[in-house]
DNA sequence: TTAAAAATCCCTATTGTTAGGGATTTTTTT
DNA sequence: AAAAAAATCCCTAACAATAGGGATTTTTAA
C-alpha cells in the first residue's frame, strides 16, 4: 500500500485525482494540503510514502517544501505536479530531491504511473527522454476483444446483451469475462462491473 | 442532455471533469480545447449548450473568448472556471456574459451543479451570497440509513457483508436496497452497484 | 508450417441481486 | 396522542455473474 499526501492549491484537481486514485487499490491518500505550510504539518503527522505537490503553491512553494521533507524524512519520495511549463523548476525539483516530475498536460493515468514509479525508487520524469525507459509499466495483456468486452461491460451491459451486440453467445462473453478476472487477479471479491467501472479511465 | 465544451489549460483537470461527469446522465462533453483558439474552433462546430473554461488559457483568455462567444451564440451558456483568485475577473466574466462563475477552491460537485444550473439560464456563482438561493438543488430525499447503505454498495460491498457490519439482518439490507432503486428510478436496467458507484463523489 | 494465442461455444453449481408480495417495530413529526 | 416516516424482518421467483470443468475453430507469430 502506498500512503501518499496531496498538496495542491486547487481543490477540484484535488477531487479529480482522488476521484482516480479512489480506484487505485494499492494507492491511499491519507492527506490533503491546499498550501505548503499544510503540507510539510501533514507530512509530519502522517508520513506518508509519497508526496505530491503542486510546485506554485501559496505561503511555502512545492520546491522549498521538497527540500525540507527530503532534509528531513529522505525516505519520502515526492512527486512535483506542476500546472506551469517551467522548464528550470524541473531542475530545481531534481536538486530538492523529488524523484518524479509530471508536466502540466499530463493525464491522471500519468500521474499515477508516477506514483507507482516513485514509490519503488524509480525516477519518472513526464515527456523527457532520459528515463523513459525506467517507466514502471505492468503491461495489461488483454486482448482486443477482451477490452471490448470489459469496456462494455463498465457501460452497465449484461453478458447477454453484450453478446447480442457482438453477434456471439452468452457463453463466450462469461468466458471472456472469466479470462479478464483471471488475468486481472480479481478474484470474489470484486465483481468485474465495479472492476470495468473502476478502470474505466485507464483505457 | 445537455451537451458541453471545456477548455482548460491543463490536461489532468479536463480529466477530472471528464471523469467525473463521465457518471452525469445528463451531461455529455462534445469537446475538450486546450487554449481560447480551440475552444472558438470548438464552439463554432459543435454549438454546444454549455462552455465550462478556464479564464487563463494560452492564445486568447476566456473572458475573450467568452466575449466573442455570447456576440455569435448569446444562446450558449458560459461556467467560467478559474484556476486564480482574480476577484476583478468575476465583474470581468460576469460583463463578458458569463453566467456561471466557479471559484479555484470549489470541488467538482460545485462545477457540476454549475453547468446545471446555467443550462437552466440561473447563475450559479460560488462563494457569492447573491445568487445562492438559486442553486439548481434536486436533493436526494434518501435516508440516513439508505445512504449509509449506498455507501457501502459502492465500496464494492454485498448485502450480505453489510448485513454483517450494521448488525441487521440481509434481508433488512436487501429492503433498503429496494427502497433506494425505487426512489432513485432506477428500474431494472443498470444494477445499484454501478448506481453507488458512480454517485460515489456526490455524498 | 507448426505452435501459440485468441476467439468461439457448452455444462453444472453456487452466490448475489432484483422484483413482487407481505409484515412489525421504532422514531419522528404534526 | 395520532399519523407519517423510517427501519427492521421474512417469503418466493427469476435473472445475472462467478467458478469450475470442458471443447473447437480461427488468427497470429515464430
Amino acid at each position: 500500500m502506498i500512503r501518499i499526501v496531496i498538496a495542491e492549491d486547487h481543490q477540484a484537481l484535488i477531487d479529480g485525482i482522488k476521484l482516480a486514485l479512489e480506484y487505485e487499490e494499492h494507492i491511499e491518500v491519507v492527506g490533503e494540503a491546499l498550501d505548503g505550510e499544510m503540507l510539510l504539518d501533514l507530512v509530519k503527522h502522517k508520513i506518508p510514502d509519497v508526496v505530491v505537490t503542486d510546485i506554485r503553491m501559496p505561503k511555502c512553494d512545492g520546491i522549498a517544501a521538497t527540500r525540507m521533507i527530503k532534509k528531513d524524512y529522505p525516505e519520502i519520495q515526492v512527486v512535483a505536479f506542476s500546472m506551469f511549463d517551467q522548464e528550470e523548476a524541473i531542475l530545481q525539483m531534481k536538486e530538492a530531491g523529488a524523484l518524479g516530475y509530471i508536466m502540466k498536460n499530463s493525464s491522471l493515468k500519468k500521474l499515477i504511473e508516477a506514483i507507482k514509479s516513485v514509490a519503488k525508487n524509480i525516477p519518472f520524469y513526464d515527456d523527457s527522454i532520459s528515463t523513459k525507459d525506467a517507466i514502471s509499466k505492468e503491461e495489461i495483456i488483454l486482448s482486443t476483444r477482451e477490452k471490448e468486452i470489459l469496456r462494455l461491460v463498465g457501460e452497465g451491459k449484461t453478458s447477454q446483451e453484450i453478446a447480442d451486440l457482438l453477434f456471439v453467445a452468452k457463453s463466450t462473453v462469461d468466458t471472456h469475462r472469466k479470462n479478464i478476472l483471471k488475468k486481472m487477479n480479481i478474484y470474489g471479491k470484486t465483481d468485474l462491473i465495479r472492476f470495468a467501472i473502476e478502470r474505466k479511465y485507464d483505457f
